[in-house]
RNA sequence: GGCGGGGUAGCUUAGCCAGGUAGAGCGCCCGGCUGUUAACCGGGAGGCCGUGGGUUCGAAGCCCAUCCCCGCCGCCA
């Protein structure tokens, strides 16, 4: 790891060192106590937490009381000689033979106690804390393995344009922006553009945000989130969901390997899914709803209750397939087997978490584009590069999104959605 | 867009139903303590009870309006 500055160790890298070497570290006062002649300092820096003992005989008594003046997140550096005490939380601590606030800090606004609002209201400071940087050590490791799987698998990577012009999705709400003297909107999935790739790539994947105008104050929605998507060049329904169920089966097995001491750190008992996930379709989620005394109309499109019930239902993850088509946006393949319905498929995350893949196989036709444009009264023209793609050797092809932070909030069993992300974009915050 | 909950000290909140001088914990400031672990002990400061109006001898509490926040549904990843 780089090292900058006159800091000489890491906190990690202490545990090595014998008694009575000699160390320059950096970092800031977690915790501070005062006892008499004798400050405690608890000292952290991005690799852990030790014990800086202050007191008069390695110090002078000005240099003591300069360290009892220095409040919680000063910014220090501490040159002393490593001690190990039993009394220590760590069972080392450094005993400081000189103490150099670089940055002081007054009353820091984050306390034991601080409600959600307020912890919002000062994200910028609160990402400090160890519940937060665990949490985002979880997202760390959730877009790692992410990019890592579609790498391994020879997906290219693929980025779309942030501004676009038209909806991916007729009725999905977006956000306008000026642009010259045009409109211009922010995205809300790169899926067109990754089909426009396909041709070129085969399999492409994007990690990038998407932007909802969707008004939804729920625990599972944001305005601005991470969205991984992928698209495959002859992939049918099944191929698709090989493709979803085996990323998120590597992601949550990466982040408990590489960091299933963070997890238990945040209190997460998590079991990676090991088995196959079930594949059912909506169908048959309907029978399941209905056990459960959930009322429900063929043709509905499924209700949060309705999911709840059925990933209830399983210990894995479970993809629902083949919705009504009138359910569904327009651009998936109507089953040629069964036309009311649609080569779809939502992955449901266990524990009621919800819905944190949609996809599906796309309509490869333009005739067959052209005619569902219709029925859903949209515009063709505002779909030309689209239908395009249809014009010049068409293939097969589906693909899917997966919201990351959902991802993140199901592996790391988090309250709400918002924790999943470092500056939450919701209807109502936009700050810090 | 529909439904529900809430705004009281820097923070977390009690008090509101049944109107009568606004209370606590934490934090902060001062003092004490040479082994603290979210230290402890003693003292202190700090509130137009979201905003505007009404009822009343008297309103944090009742009534009306309004602003803001949170959650649920819808929509979705």
């Amino acid at each position: 790891m780089w090292k900058f500055g006159e800091r000489t160790h890491f906190i990690q890298e202490l545990q090595g060192l014998k008694e009575g070497d000699t160390v320059k570290i950096a970092g800031w006062i977690y915790r501070k106590s005062e006892l008499g002649g004798v400050v405690f300092l608890r000292l952290r820096d991005s690799t852990g937490v030790v014990q800086v003992v202050a007191k008069e005989g390695s110090m002078s008594k000005e240099e003591v009381e300069s360290a009892r003046q220095a409040d919680i997140e000063s910014s220090l550096l501490v040159e002393g000689r490593i001690r190990k005490d039993p009394r220590s939380p760590t069972g080392i601590e450094i005993l400081a033979s000189r103490i150099k606030v670089v940055g002081e800090s007054h009353d820091f606004p984050i306390k034991p106690d601080s409600g959600e609002e307020f912890l919002l209201d000062n994200r910028h400071l609160h990402i400090r804390t160890t519940k937060m940087r665990n949490t985002l050590l979880i997202r760390k490791e959730v877009l790692r393995a992410a990019e890592e799987w579609f790498i391994k698998n020879g997906f290219v990577r693929f980025e779309g344009p942030t501004f676009v012009g038209t909806a991916v999705e007729g009725g999905a709400t977006l956000f306008e922006v000026p642009y010259f003297n045009k409109k211009a909107y922010l995205t809300q999935s790169s899926q067109f553009y990754l089909e426009a790739a396909i041709f070129a790539f085969e399999n492409v994947y994007t990690i990038q945000p998407s932007f909802r105008a969707e008004k939804s104050r729920t625990r599972r929605h944001l305005t601005e989130f991470w969205h991984a998507e992928a698209e495959m060049a002859w992939a049918d329904l099944n191929g698709m969901m090989d493709v979803a169920e085996s990323l998120t089966r590597y992601i949550s097995q990466k982040v408990v390997e590489r960091a299933g001491h963070i997890l238990e750190a945040l209190n997460r008992k998590f079991e990676p899914p090991d088995n196959r996930f079930p594949r059912i379709t909506y169908d048959e989620a309907i029978e399941i709803a209905r056990k459960k005394e959930v009322s429900i109309e063929w043709g509905d499109d499924l209700g949060t209750e309705t999911e709840r019930v059925i990933s209830l239902e399983f210990d894995l993850p479970v993809f629902i397939t083949k919705y009504p088509k009138k359910a569904k946006a327009f651009y998936h393949k109507p089953d040629p087997k069964r036309p009311d319905v649609v080569l779809c498929a939502d992955l449901l995350a266990p524990e009621g978490i919800g819905e944190i893949i949609g996809g599906g196989q796309r309509i490869n036709s333009e005739e067959e584009l052209l005619m569902r444009l219709r029925e859903e009264n949209l515009n063709p023209s505002n779909y030309k590069w689209y239908l395009d793609l249809r014009k010049y050797g068409s293939v097969p092809h589906s693909g899917f999104g997966l919201g990351i932070e959902r991802t993140i909030r199901w592996i790391a069993g988090l309250p709400h959605i918002r924790n999943a992300i470092p500056f939450p974009r919701t209807p109502t915050r936009l700050y810090p």
